[in-house]
This record gives C-alpha cells, structure tokens and sequence, in this order.
DNA sequence: CTGTTAGCGCTTTCAC
DNA sequence: GTGAAAGCGCTAACAG
C-alpha cells in the first residue's frame, strides 16, 4: 500500500535506518532516538518511525552500532571468596574473554564476598548502585540478599544471577542449571550403576542453607525414594565444602555404615571424599557421584574413584552472561537456545 | 625504545590501523595491505608494519572490519537427502541463523545428496569449486570423497567435515564429536546399567561403512570385551538406519536370544527399535542406548523405553561451523574452548 | 609499489 | 522537539 522507496525496494541489502528516517519523514536523529526510547519525541513522530520500522522490517546493524558508540559498558561479576576450584574455573573463563569484551567495549571488574555471610553480600550489592550498568552475582538466596538485588534492579542496574539463583528477586536472568534436575540425574546414575543389592546411600554436602545444594538434595531423594526403594538415603551430612572436614565426615560414615553402597556429593571438596575412600581401599566398589568437572575430578573419574560427574560449563555460563549484558544493554536480541546452560554427565569415556 | 605517539601511548582506547600506519611511517592503505596479506608490498614497508602491528599491540577491531567490507560471504552447506530426524535438526538450526548471517553479511546454500553415493557427493563437491568460499559438509569417508575435498582445498575453497569427519582428506576443520569415544560412553553405561548377570547384547548399526557408525562400534567393543566380559556382543545388524528395517532385526534378535539384556543403537531409526521392543512387552527390562536426541527419542526417554540418549548438539555443531567459516574468511581467532561439541548424555532427568 | 579518499550504518554532540 | 554533521576504524576504489 504505501509507497515505497526506490532504495529499500531495490537495494539487494537491508533496510538502514536512513531508509526507515526517510520513510517515516523524520531526521536520522530522531528515528535514532525513537529505535532507542530516548525522551523528547512527539508522539506522532514515534508512532511513524515505528510503523516504517515495521514496514521496511528494519533491523539496526549491530555492527555498525558497536562502532558507533563511545561509552563503554561497565558490568561487575560478584563471587564467592574462598576460592574453590569451581570458582576458579569461572575466574579463568573470564580472562579468556578479554578480547572478546575490548572488541564489545566493556569491562568487567571481579568482587569477591563471603558466601555465608548475608549481610556482608548485601551491603557489597548496595554498593554497586551506579557503579555498574549490569551486576553478575553468584549469590546466596537469603531474603537481604534478595532485597538488595531488588534494590539494585529498582536502582536501573541490571542483575544477573549466575550457578545459583535468587529466584524470588526481580534479577533479570539467571544463568545456570536446574539444580534439582541436576540432583535427579545423581539418583538416578547412582541407583542405576549400584544394582540390585541393597544398602545405605550416603549424602554429602556444603551446606543446606545454600540453595543449589538443598535444590540438588531435593531432587536426588525424590528420585531415590520413588524409583530405588532397596536403598536408604542417610541424611545428608554437611562439610562446608571443605575436603578436611568431608574426609572425616565420609569416614565416620564408611564406618558407621558397612553396607555403605555409593555416596553423592552435593558441593565442593570432593577431595576429601576421595581420600576417605581410598583410605578405606572401598574406592573402586563404592559408587561416587559428584559434580563440577575440576581436574582433581578428572583424575578421579580416570581411576575409577569417581563414576559420574555431573557438570554445569563454567566457560559457557561466564559466556552467556556475558552475551546476556552486552544484549541487555543493546538491547540486541539473544539466542534463547545457546544460553541453555545443560546439565551435562562425565563418564571417563566422555571426558573433554 | 622506539619512539611512541601520544595517541598510543595516553588514549585510553585500543590502537588502530592509523596508529600503525603512522608508527610504520607507510599509509593507510599499506597497512590495510600487510594485515591482510595482500600483494604488491615491499618487504620494507612489510617488516616495518609488522614491527609496528607487535609494538603497538594492535589488533583490527572485528566491528569496523565487518561494517566496512562491501562483499558478502557465500558458503555452502551439503546434507544427505532422505531427511532422517537429525538432519531435520541441522536445517532447523541453519534457519534459527538468519538474523545472525546477515549480520555478518553471509549467505549459506544447502545441497542435498544421497550418501550412499560416494560418487554423486565427490561430483557434487567438485561442482563446488568457484561457487562458494567454503564448504560445510556432512560428508562420507571414502576415497573419491577424500580426493574431491582436496581439490575443492587446493582450488581455494575452505571445507570444513561436519558431524561425520574424512580425517584423511586437507579439510580445514572437523565440526563434531569423537565417535570412538561416543561409543565408548555408550559401552560404560549400558554395561553398568545392565548389572551383573550375563547375556547378550544386541548392536544395531547403519552401515558399518558410514564412519562415524563404524567407530562407534569400535569404541563400544573395545570398553564391553574389556570392562563388561560377562556381556557377549553379538555381531552388529545393519538396518540402513531405517525404522522398517531395524524394526524386523530387532524382532529377530529377540527371538533368537531369549538372555538379550540390551541394544545399543549405533545409528538413526531407533523408532523401528523401540516398536519392536514393545510389541515383545521387554522394553523395560532391555535396556536401549541410542544417539541423538530427537523427538521421539524424548518421548522413548521419558516412557523408559530408551534408557540414555548420546547426543551432538546439533544447534552448537551449526553455529560452531558458521563461526568457523566466518572465522576463516575475516582472519578472526576463534575460541578453540567454546567450539569443542561434547559428547552429551542425555537421561529423563537431564533433558533441556 | 604506494597514498588519497570516500564510504559502511550507526551514535552523538551541538545548533536551531 | 528536531535536524545537520562529524566521526567510530576499517575496506576498497582509484590515482599516482
């Protein structure tokens, strides 16, 4: 019906937004201010610049607006202290990224907090109020955590939860897995790969508190409990994470318990589990399930001490975080299938 | 030592082609030529760009280069006709694309061909010569395949195998998994899953003259003759990786082994497989492993029919060979980690 | 063999 | 409210 423009009839290529400025009558500027919601244009004239948007199906050249733009973004990735492997696999998988944010113009500066404690992480969220256009944060749910996220989004910072949500906040995204899918596929690996004799089945984690670890559980004794009723799941026992304090817990357990047939692992410090283990000579018919693919882990998937691995990729999440705030603040679309994060199982035979 | 530039030294920002040409003492242009390795530069102007390139650290802003360049990309993307689901997949991945190839300025073909025809696919590839810069293919390992690739190499097209590689042929890059490691993960779990008692294990293939078939089976002989010795592999059938077909195999295969306690699917066609298992009311006592994640095999996931699904993601193996191909043909590095497809394990818990 | 110059499609002052 | 115009950092003619 309307007419139409030599140029956006004929050109082979895309519409440009000078097309989409002609069409509608406006100036460039202000088809640009329009496609940005920038404040100061007459509602006629948006109304117009929307409707040749849609007419000439006009999609702006990320390139070119790249190029274009002279500030740079500032994002901040808040993560645990205490440096666990994990975290020191996310950590690296940043650094990898460097080239890749100088080229999208940002920046990204790693805070660390302690992950026990609430408040402290709050106030270090408060914090970053204006400091920062977009906060990545591997929190912690606790109700003033959640009120400082809130916070932060109210205060027009984007947030992002990352490996473990707070779910009941108004972040933005969160990029990880599904932990109690993830506890699902433990119980079913680990009933599976015990058989048909029965016996106790051992749970150890950091601490219940934090949410990825009581989701995990959650989800492990659903399964246990409906699909491998021959086998008892003790109560699970915590050890912060820390491989001393599992190694004593997994002992007394071997100890307590003889017909101890697998043990899941719900958090970190795998290593003290795998000591325990092999102190006991009971690491090649215990099964052993744990998760995060860290190289202590690789080599005890190898040896046979460990028999899955449930694995979340630290560099496809620090990733799609990543393409999440640069989309965010872009406002560029993203690719909702490519920021699947899977909930991925390591055999020896599938090792990357 | 050398001299420096205010701009290089003071801006905050990243050096650019101008700053190098300057440092050089050449022009623009010359630089432009170095960088991108085009003829007619004296060796001079050469070293002294390249000297200036180290000293400045420079690297071509990827955002610029793509906005700047007028020609367009054209590639070309050759698929088996007959359409099995995993095909499907690839094409539905190609189209999710669009937006994101013509934000690069590229274009992709796609040819079908019978693969079961060496002959047609090394005709069909030799035809390529001249109409594309590069060359994906979902190829057949076999000699007048590997030739035709290698001419297509030396006429200057770029060829990257997808999902099934020819590993002897100059092809640029390999898009997929490790199959002899696929079935090796097949092997450790159906063998764990089957238990301790002894019987047989029934393996359905394609053609063991596909590649990628055939080196499955060796990796799942390999772990089941040395890990699983109270498992007898009976001899693979191979039904074409057609449901028909498969379908009066496994019928067979029950019949004539009463102790069967599992099957490993080596190729397509599992719905013929798990149609047979049912109609005998053994599908939940044999265990069934297959690959690929299609809709049916959701569904057979979800039922206990199929009790795990070894997957390629046919979503990363699409944007992973287009980013290499674009990769290619601007010079941009690609992140080796990211472009890695894994061996996924899919079980009812894990599906995305 | 080398340099000059005009864009690519946006963003962003700065004037009106 | 709106528009004109100057770049962003590169590529690609086109002259020398």
């Amino acid at each position: 019906m309307g007419r139409m423009t030599e140029k956006a009839d004929l050109a082979s290529g895309r519409a440009t937004l000078s097309d989409v400025a002609r069409e509608a009558r406006v100036s460039l500027a202000t088809a640009d201010r329009v496609l940005n919601n920038r404040a100061g244009v007459h509602a006629k004239s948006i109304a117009r610049v929307r409707e040749a948007v849609a007419r000439l199906n006009y999609r702006p050249d990320p390139a070119a607006a790249r190029l274009a733009r002279t500030r740079s973004h500032r994002w901040c990735l808040v993560l645990p202290s205490g440096g666990n492997a994990f975290v020191a696999q996310l950590q690296a998988e940043l650094a990898a990224c460097r080239a890749w944010l100088e080229d999208h113009r940002a920046s990204v500066q790693i805070l660390e907090v302690d992950v026990f404690e609430p408040q402290r992480l709050a106030d270090l969220l408060r914090s970053l109020q204006g400091q920062c256009e977009t906060a990545i944060v591997m929190g912690l749910d606790h109700p003033l955590v959640q009120n400082a996220i809130d916070g932060l989004v109210d205060g027009g910072c984007e947030v992002i939860t990352l490996v473990s949500d707070v779910p009941r906040s108004r972040r933005h995204a969160y990029v990880g897995i599904d932990n109690a899918a993830a506890g699902r596929t433990a119980a079913s690996l680990l009933g599976r790969f015990v058989g048909r004799e029965p016996g106790e089945v051992g749970v150890v984690a950091g601490s219940l508190s934090l949410r990825d670890h009581a989701e995990r559980c959650l989800g492990f004794n659903q399964v246990m409990t409906t699909e491998f009723t021959h086998l008892t799941v003790l109560p699970a026992v915590q050890g912060k994470d820390s491989p001393a304090l599992n190694e004593v817990l997994v002992r007394q357990l071997l100890a307590e318990h003889p017909r101890l047939r697998a043990i899941y692992s719900v958090g970190a410090g795998n290593a003290g589990i795998s000591a325990a283990l092999k102190a006991a000579g009971r690491e090649r018919e215990v099964v052993f399930i744990g998760h995060e693919l860290t190289p202590a882990a690789r080599a005890d998937l190898l040896d046979g001490t460990l028999d899955a691995v449930i694995n979340q990729d630290a560099g496809h999440e620090i990733r799609s975080a990543l393409r999440q705030a640069l989309a965010r603040a872009t406002r560029e679309p993203v690719h909702a299938d490519q920021e699947r994060i899977r909930i991925d199982i390591y055999l020896k035979d599938n090792l990357p």
